[in-house]
DNA sequence: AGCTATTGATAACT
DNA sequence: TAGTTATCAATAGCT
């Protein structure tokens, strides 16, 4: 994969062999995170270099998947384990781990994998079953999204009401003084505009600057939200 | 490295998460081995797919690499515990019962109960798994009841050619001397007995013909199965 | 399971 | 030690 291939044989070079390992290094961290996340896989890798420097990476908790990979290796090939108490504690783990897999497999039908094997009636009931859940999932989902509205909606409202006295303190200022400075219903309905999801008009503003900034000269000048800048006409009047 | 970038999250068709599974899988070996002899490094990899399944790699010995590692740890982090072999031992059930307190939590969120904590993105994932999983389900299913239907009129159809060679035989017969005619609709009830068991094939072929049948008024009835009503038609006719 | 067009990783060099 | 680039290797989408 470079410039030429090479023996996989150790490196002699030392410094060589430092540059390689960390790229490589790098490398394999990459694809192993890689993996997991394509695949939902659970990975542990574990690095220790000559000089005895440790280099770990585990998709998850290095810990958990240790303990993992040690009740698997010590169920598959069982080591010295003469204690009655390690005896007994293994036929609880055993139980232990048929409700893992029991569990396990009941997740996996219910996200669609491995039902090949089901009767029909068996995919029956796990549709009747992730229809009920779903209907469920979406009805919660639909009460949050719309006490999450309201209460926007609530904040809404109340800020109007706060922008309205401030307008009224403005006219009061402005008949004493004079010049109106900003028009203050605009800012109203910008506050408006931006109530409802703003996750969306700030990524949306955010593109449209990125864009001008690269070839306008004013970099001062963004588009950050004009709606929001309540002060000036206070700034300027007194 | 292929013929299309793809994004790295988590593969949604099963078949094709297994297909780049087993491939990346060998790819992720072959990286780790050949660090292991170019740079003189001790290598562990330990992969546990969503299955339960374990894979791993050792440059040397497994054990060895999860002992030094282990060691190292454990300076790092606490320096009183007797054996951190026997500590990942004795964190067995612990262990294990997390997993299985974590997979029950899973199947409960699914089935729709114990989601009020849950946030509206949450709640959005939710979904999406519950509707994956559903159409997966569907499909299979539909799938399956194709089979179903299309084996039950082939047979059919077998039985309703042999029901013929046998009225033409007693037509033969018939004609030479004047036997009673033996009664096919007996035939035709055998052979409704006969068909693939599972009586309750109606229900299941709900979503099949749901499309084709879009304004089905019966609402507890739809779709009824006159596809599999195969005999009728033809016999009463001896 | 194989086959390629592509993308990705990296050996040599700066 | 980090960045660049010419090449080799891995692999995504198909068959």
């Amino acid at each position: 994969m470079a410039r030429e291939r090479i023996k996989i044989k150790k490196i002699d070079n030392v410094t060589a062999r430092q540059v390689t390992f960390s790229k490589r290094r790098k490398g394999l961290f990459k694809k192993a995170e890689e993996l997991a996340v394509l695949c939902d896989v659970d990975v542990a890798l574990i690095m220790f270099s000559a000089t005895g420097k440790l280099f770990q990476f585990a998709s998850s908790s290095m810990n958990a998947i240790l303990a993992k990979y040690t009740l698997h290796s010590s169920n598959i090939e069982r080591l010295d384990q003469p204690s009655l108490e390690l005896q007994l504690e293994d036929s609880t783990s055993v139980k232990l781990r048929e409700e893992i897999s029991q569990r396990t497999n009941e997740l996996r039908r219910m996200r669609g994998e491995d039902i090949q094997g089901l009767k029909i009636e068996d995919l029956q009931q796990l549709e009747k079953r992730l229809q009920e859940g779903l209907g469920r999932v979406i009805g919660t989902k639909s009460e949050r999204v719309m006490n999450e509205i309201t209460g926007l909606q609530r904040k809404g409202d109340q800020l109007i009401e706060e922008n309205q006295k401030l307008k009224q303190k403005m006219e009061m200022i402005n008949s004493k003084g004079k010049a109106p400075v900003v028009d203050v219903a605009m800012e109203l309905e910008n506050l408006n505009d931006a109530l409802p999801e703003e996750g969306q008009s700030s990524e949306s503003v955010t593109n449209v600057c990125s864009s001008s900034n690269t070839s306008a000269p004013p970099p001062e000048e963004d588009c950050s939200d004009t709606s929001l800048k309540l002060g000036p006409p206070f700034s300027t009047a007194g």
